[in-house]
DNA sequence: GTACGGAAGATTGTCAACAATCCGGTCATT
DNA sequence: AATGACCGGATTGTTGACAATCTTCCGTAC
């Protein structure tokens, strides 16, 4: 056997590896949006190989995190204000309907999960740990919405989260923001240990909105009617409240 | 310039190509379940360079139709019946979305195009032709889906409507699906010019079960408890046919 | 006769050099 | 001086060979 350190395969961590530190990068607005992500440099970087780093650039073009185009390389992905919006309304309907179809009360165990997850999250904040808040943020919402019985809801949810990461962004140094979040898991936390379904999906639907709002704040306050309302999106109607909501 | 055939670039439009390749293989049963997809044998079949067979792996495993191991190769993904399950509950959830959240009534252009679709449709069941169908179907749902004016929902729906694909090839060849289909298709357009909200939602709801019943009838009838799950293949080396005779 | 161990073949993962492409600046021409 | 061609550096895309890994098959021991 000999036991090599680390021999050929496990190329799966590797890239994962990469993956996630990227995307550290772009989370935490060391990569700006429609910054470029040169290929050598990162090889250097993080001493990878380049089809690694590449295939980090498929798997980042997949999460929403980057845009690659043919011939010109990858740049960190910039979000219309549209865009973000609507990804926030998914957010909310997604969300919604998972704590809505959760099976309450959750398993002991899942709940006992999401307290200790809560715990160091209040810990990390305290001690301004950046990266272990966005981590046990992750968690937090990974484990409530694995809960809801369907493991596609929960992927899809997971991957809206992944996709709005980099608007986030704005939102994560926020001592205020930060304080809010910590209060509103706990409300979830309360709710799911009371079973109120109902303060359940309203904590899990408002919950989200801060962030978005930092975001159109970090944007020049776009989402408020500013004098001149060029009028360019003629075709999108139908972004009212159709919703029971 | 001399305008060289292909020179060099254009690798978007050549993945493209190889991944509807395969998928058309694995939608038309060509390819079944647990199947194992060999670089080599695809690199002769298709003329394609490996490492365009490599990335067109990697694309099928994100459009959910194929499973990678680390040294292990590529096989057709088979679903779980509770996978297959968990997949209808979301596009069905989504699709009721999706239309409640229309703005109604559609433009008009959009109205004519699906006009066309559905009278290609008609044209190409009675014909028969098969990989026609599969296009216009997928037109369709994709073009009506769109219309919803949130793109992300669009895009959530697109992509559950590929993962199932191989799930509705069970239907596919059925005559009396087809002509169900085509009639639910009817219907939803008639309930879309007449604004009739209700009558879309139900109709864009009841419109996929059909598929699902068949694929779990394809099963066996899993979903019926069964005496003795006779569990046919469940180790199944996958080697036999890896080519074709 | 069955189980363990190892070799050979088949298949995938890795790498570094090469070819193609894009971008910016420079020079000649009008 | 403005415009357009062109050339060089920077960056990405492609290729083929090589190394690592898995699978299968066969021989041997019990």
């Amino acid at each position: 056997m000999a036991r090599r350190a680390r021999p050929h395969g496990e190329q799966g961590g590797e890239l994962e590896s990469l993956v996630a530190r990227v995307k550290h990068l772009i989370i935490f607005g060391r990569l700006k949006p429609r910054e470029r992500l040169i290929e050598d440099e990162l090889c250097l970087q993080f001493q990878a190989p380049r089809h690694l780093v590449r295939a980090a650039f498929v798997k980042l073009e997949h999460l929403g995190l980057v845009t690659r185009r043919p011939n010109k390389g990858a740049i960190v992905r910039d979000f219309s204000v549209e865009e973000v919006e609507e990804i926030y309304e998914m957010r909310a309907m997604l969300q919604a309907e998972a704590v809505s179809r959760m099976a309450l009360p959750l398993p002991d165990e899942i709940m006992q999960q999401l307290a200790a997850i809560h715990a160091a999250y209040g810990e990390a904040i305290a001690r301004q740990d950046l990266g272990l808040v966005c981590t046990l943020n992750n968690d937090f919402h990974r484990t409530i919405f694995a809960a809801c019985g369907n493991r596609y809801l929960a992927k899809l949810i997971e991957a809206l989260w992944t996709e709005s990461l980099a608007v986030r962004c704005y939102a994560i140094g926020d001592p205020v923001l930060l304080a809010r979040a910590q209060r509103d898991h706990a409300r979830m936390l309360a709710a799911l240990r009371k079973c109120d379904r109902k303060a359940l999906v309203r904590e899990a639907v408002e919950h989200i909105w801060p962030a978005l709002h930092a975001y159109k704040r970090a944007h020049g306050g776009w989402d408020e009617p500013i004098a001149a309302a060029p009028a360019p999106e003629r075709l999108r109607p139908a972004r009212r409240s159709t919703r029971r909501g």
